[in-house]
RNA sequence: GCACAGGUGGCCGAGCGGUUAAUGGCAGCAGACUGUAAAUCUGCCGCUCCUUGGAGCUACGGAGGUUCGAAUCCUCCCCUGUGCACCA
């Protein structure tokens, strides 16, 4: 029988972060008896596998979950094979495709691939809900959609937003609460996890799990995360994300560049220092005791530390401070590519590579005429020197070249 | 099915026969300033080729048509929204 802490230091690292409990009463309440009966809770939250990039954003839940883990609770980490063909509405850009079989796999197991630098694999529960869902008749389904009423799924955000501005929305959308919230009967869960753009959805599932005769799932919800304009929700197609498999370097320099309000945000929601000592640095840093630099170099250590290693952070760590403080170009742990110099145009005769094929092969450009247009306005370096030349001459041909457009920098291998 | 209103560059949104790669705003990129911060200011912001200034190509839901010339006018089609639907 599993040994529980004490419920209110349970509570306490539970509430960190946390934007919402519903409720924090009943949280305890049930913490109380599965302390006493020595029950782990069913943690539950669920993961559409229609993005098979994770970001950092992602992680703000899953570090939720590990936390419960980590108290001894029953972690279990739905894959929504089922409902990813719905797709959910949240997000207001209409209906997504349907996604195929293979696909939905292929993501699912990329997605626990990454959930498992957090989560401890031995521990966690991984479901489908196909499992039960595919199984529900039209008969049922209908019992199921008799239970909401229009009114109150236009009462959704997203929907009332979409019906305003005489956007789609298609009847299946609205299948989608209905179907997240029968997982939660399916599985039993005593807590869901979710984000609080999933509201409607999570309620969703304590109302139904009423109407089966089950105690109503408490609902825990996690704050959406800022991307790195510290405006936006952190998105990859907003381009303002931190991929978790970005090279630690890459990570501690786009962590470097936020804001220093958004880093408060960022200690709670994606470190497992305590709240209190978060508090404290903060205060700290208000006083002029710590310089804000130095306290978001910290985080950017113990994020790349979390997901690398924690020399790899301590090395990211010195060169970043290389690279743009004494602002040398001598830095080492860039992402190197590999080009072929035919490619850039290369040949024996004329012993030069065209500096535009360069930039776009390395991703620091977006085309020929985006690069040619950054070549023109005199950010790119090479090796340490700033050149506004077409073409660069190279004397013997196996080369490395640091290449830097702006601040980012990347090294081309030239063989 | 019928009626009406819409579909413009990553997004929002002007233009309603030519001076329009297409006003504006947002986002993005670069420069200055800094703590590579943020804020602010400046420039850029379809693609390709040659190159430091040009050349060509593609673009306003889709296909045709009118015209010397169309995002702008006409026809058909597709898509979205709203209303109508029986008793008439």
């Amino acid at each position: 029988m599993a040994n529980f802490l004490p419920v209110d230091e349970q509570l306490d690292l539970l509430q960190k972060g946390a934007a919402e409990i519903i409720r924090v009463s009943d949280l305890r309440e049930r913490l109380e008896k599965s302390r006493q009966t020595g029950t782990p809770l069913r943690v539950k939250a669920g993961f559409d596998p229609t993005a098979p990039d994770l970001h950092l954003g992602h992680t703000v839940l899953m570090r939720k979950l590990k936390h419960f883990q980590d108290l001894g609770h029953q972690v279990i980490f739905l894959v929504g094979d089922y409902t990813s063909l719905i797709g959910d509405p949240t997000g207001r850009s209409a209906t997504r495709k349907p996604l195929t079989r293979e696909q939905i796999d292929e993501n699912a197991k990329t997605y626990t691939d990454q959930v498992f630098r957090i989560l401890d694999r031995d521990k966690t529960e991984v479901r489908f809900n196909s499992e039960w869902l595919g199984k529900l008749t039209f008969e049922d389904i209908i019992r199921l959609a008799a239970k909401f009423t229009v009114s109150q799924m236009l009462e959704r955000a997203e929907f009332h937003a979409r019906f305003q501005n005489e956007q789609p929305i298609s009847l299946h959308e609205m299948l989608y609460p209905l179907a997240q919230g029968y997982d939660s009967v399916a599985l039993k869960a005593d807590v869901e996890l979710g984000g609080t753009d999933q509201k409607f959805n999570l309620l969703a599932g304590r109302e139904l799990q009423r109407d089966f005769g089950q105690l109503p799932q408490i609902v825990l919800m996690t704050p959406i995360i800022e991307g790195l304009d510290g405006v936006q929700k952190m998105s990859k197609s907003l381009n303002n994300a931190i991929g978790i498999h970005e090279p630690a370097q890459e990570m501690y320099g786009k962590l470097m560049s936020i804001n220093d309000e958004l880093m408060w945000r960022y200690w709670t929601l994606l470190t497992d220092l305590r709240q209190s000592e978060i508090d404290q640095m903060q205060a700290d840093v208000a006083s002029g005791v710590l310089h804000p630099m130095e306290a978001k170099k910290r985080l950017a250590r113990a994020i790349v530390g979390g997901f690398h290693s924690e020399e790899a952070a301590r090395a990211a760590d010195e060169n970043w401070a290389k690279q743009f403080q004494q602002k040398s170009d001598d830095v080492e742990g860039l992402e190197e590519v590999q080009i072929a110099p035919a490619d850039l145009g290369y040949s024996a005769e004329h012993a030069a590579i065209r500096v535009d094929k360069l930039l776009v092969r390395l991703g620091l450009a977006d085309s020929g005429t985006d690069a040619n247009r950054k070549l023109k306005q005199g950010s790119v370096r090479i090796d340490g020197t700033a050149s506004a030349e077409p073409h660069l001459s190279l004397e013997r041909m196996p080369a490395r070249l640091t290449v830097r457009v702006g601040k980012r920098a990347k090294v081309a291998v030239l063989e």
